[in-house]
DNA sequence: ATGAAAGCGCTAACAC
DNA sequence: GTGTTAGCGCTTTCAT
């Protein structure tokens, strides 16, 4: 026997006596096949064990491939995203596959357009830092969600947390505890328009305006630095060398306050008993034991399931006006904040 | 202007002037385009912006695709791995795309056939836990590399780190710190063969060899569970609850170790106070400060890239015999393991 | 309801 | 070195 040559729709046809149409037919579940023709090319099919490849598929109709591109693998809360969408498109033809990227622009642009020339059926974008520009482009060349972004367009659909109200949550929580000087990390951004649509400048300006809603922003402070476990070990030393220094920080990710603790370890002081440490996005770390981290959670699996439930209503019509849809977060609250001692 | 019909093959040839064979050609860089036909087609290209279908290729050539299977996305171990296959690809023109599947055999099934049909160059399965047979049935319908899994193959390259004596080298660092009752936390298992070619058994075996040699066959004490947090918290409540407690506890896994610390601050203890705990794979969050775990570092990075490797490799020579190639581990000492106080 | 036939965009085999 | 042509395996008109 030969080194198995693919089974292909025509082996199929024949051995059901009927024409290629009629299997392609059943294979879609399109209109006109009567049932019994139905039985006997399901029949053959399951005999022969004959999937049709995606790629001949992919020339005339759909390769029913769904693509996700996310910004990094690291961060468990785009796990969280990806079980949304993996779990509803359970059950029907469509596959998921993924592409990670270097959180840069050039590596964004490379895999949007790999998955364009892949013909992907649509595609999702989970916090892209594309510029706009890019992102349209992507979406007028094939049905696009994006996620985790602000703002809108006429050619993709959003699917947001509110991270202006998220920040609120941390703020609003840290004060009931007592605390004023509330400090905020943030990741820097002078983009003019990544600063209004990216979630962490959100959480900054929602940051701020909570604490002049509680009559404190003479106390604001934000530290400027990057959203990574380097970042928050920066900006904490900064804000220990203060003068007077915070008697809490929210640092706008979880991944920050992992650098804040280690700032204040190196400093001889804890959390929360020195300071309480907020964090955002309630990853799976979080709730370890040690280190038992108050934070947001975005829930990320409704997101997930928002954004396929989206696309594939933008798949069907494509040209639909676009939708934003906006989730509230919640807080989690653990054991890194708790009240302020000596005020 | 039209919604913008895709520029083809055939667009560029006309723009430029030649044959479409001709830039096909230089497409691919194959031999038989002189340099000034080079010049004049990258022109055209360039001019047209013109990208070809990867399913149109896939039709006839490659597709320019690889795959690659992760058990899961939350262990950013895998993302170790992935980062070195990416960054191995990164220059060429392979675009690498991954699929999580649930850690059931049904989910691989299925996301290696979907792979198989989307007419992959190549795939890497990431610590696969099917049945051999459709480990070679992937194998003969696609080049592949199988990775984190031991034994091998006619048909697939595996890369593999030595597991066996990784647990040796915690063992060996336990006893170093004077612990005799060291116990170990195991994925449980029945399937003989996995038993034989998964890592989590070979680290079991390795753990009960290294006691032997060290003279403490007697103080052999495996707690099976699973390879969760939750397994970990369970089987460190066993290993607590013995007449004789053991004084050190290896965890199979980072994340094992993480439900042993939760275990152990709900009955009041703390490593490496009163128990050593080390873990294994030496995942992003062993490092947090408030954490520290000791654990075991697999080289995910150079699996990557060795995996990459033999897939080209098989990929441009597909009868070549398998190759299996095996990387050593390293301990990496912190703070979860101590000296041993009262013997 | 069914099937014949014409492509989809590309690559490979073959002429020139 | 270059161009012509025949498919790759499907879906989609369009007859019947």
């Amino acid at each position: 026997m030969h080194p198995s040559r693919r089974v292909t729709i025509i082996d199929v046809a024949r051995h059901a006596g009927v024409s290629t149409t009629a299997v392609s037919k059943v294979m879609r579940n399109a209109y006109g096949a009567s049932p019994e023709m139905q039985v006997k090319v399901r029949a053959a099919i399951e005999e022969l064990g004959y999937r049709p490849s995606a790629a001949a598929r992919g020339l005339r109709g759909q390769t029913y491939t769904i693509g996700v591109m996310l910004p990094e693998m690291r961060n468990p809360f785009f796990a969280d995203i990806l079980d949304g969408v993996t779990e509803h498109l359970d059950g029907t033809d469509y596959q998921v596959l993924m592409a990670a990227c270097c959180n840069d622009e050039a590596g964004e642009v490379r895999i949007t357009e790999a998955m364009i020339d892949r013909s992907m059926d649509g595609v999702i974008l989970i916090a892209p830092i594309s510029s706009r520009r890019h992102l349209q482009k992507v979406a007028r060349a094939v049905p696009t969600v994006v996620v985790g972004r602000h703002g809108h367009s006429p050619d993709y659909d959003t699917v947001t947390d509110d991270d202006f109200a998220g920040a609120g949550l941390v703020v609003d929580h840290l004060v009931t505890l007592g605390h004023q000087r509330i400090a905020h990390i943030e990741h820097a951004e002078r983009n003019p328009v990544r600063l209004k649509e990216m979630p962490n400048a959100q959480r900054a300006d929602g940051y701020r305006h909570a604490m002049q809603a509680h009559g404190l922003g003479d106390h604001i402070d934000i530290v400027s630095t990057t959203y990574t476990q380097q970042g928050g070990y920066l900006g904490a030393q900064q804000l220990l060398a203060r003068p007077q220094r915070p008697t809490a920080i929210f640092a706008g990710a979880d991944i920050v306050a992992m650098g804040v603790l280690d700032a204040l370890t190196e400093a001889g002081l804890s959390a929360p008993q020195d300071i309480s440490v907020a964090g955002y996005d309630d990853t799976m770390f979080a709730a370890f034991g040690p280190i038992s981290l108050t934070t947001v959670d975005q829930a990320g699996h409704q997101m997930g399931v928002n954004a396929v439930r989206l696309l594939l209503d933008r798949v069907a019509i494509r040209g639909r006006p676009t939708a934003q849809i906006k989730l509230f977060p919640t807080l989690v609250t653990r054991r890194t904040t708790a009240p302020i001692v000596s005020p």
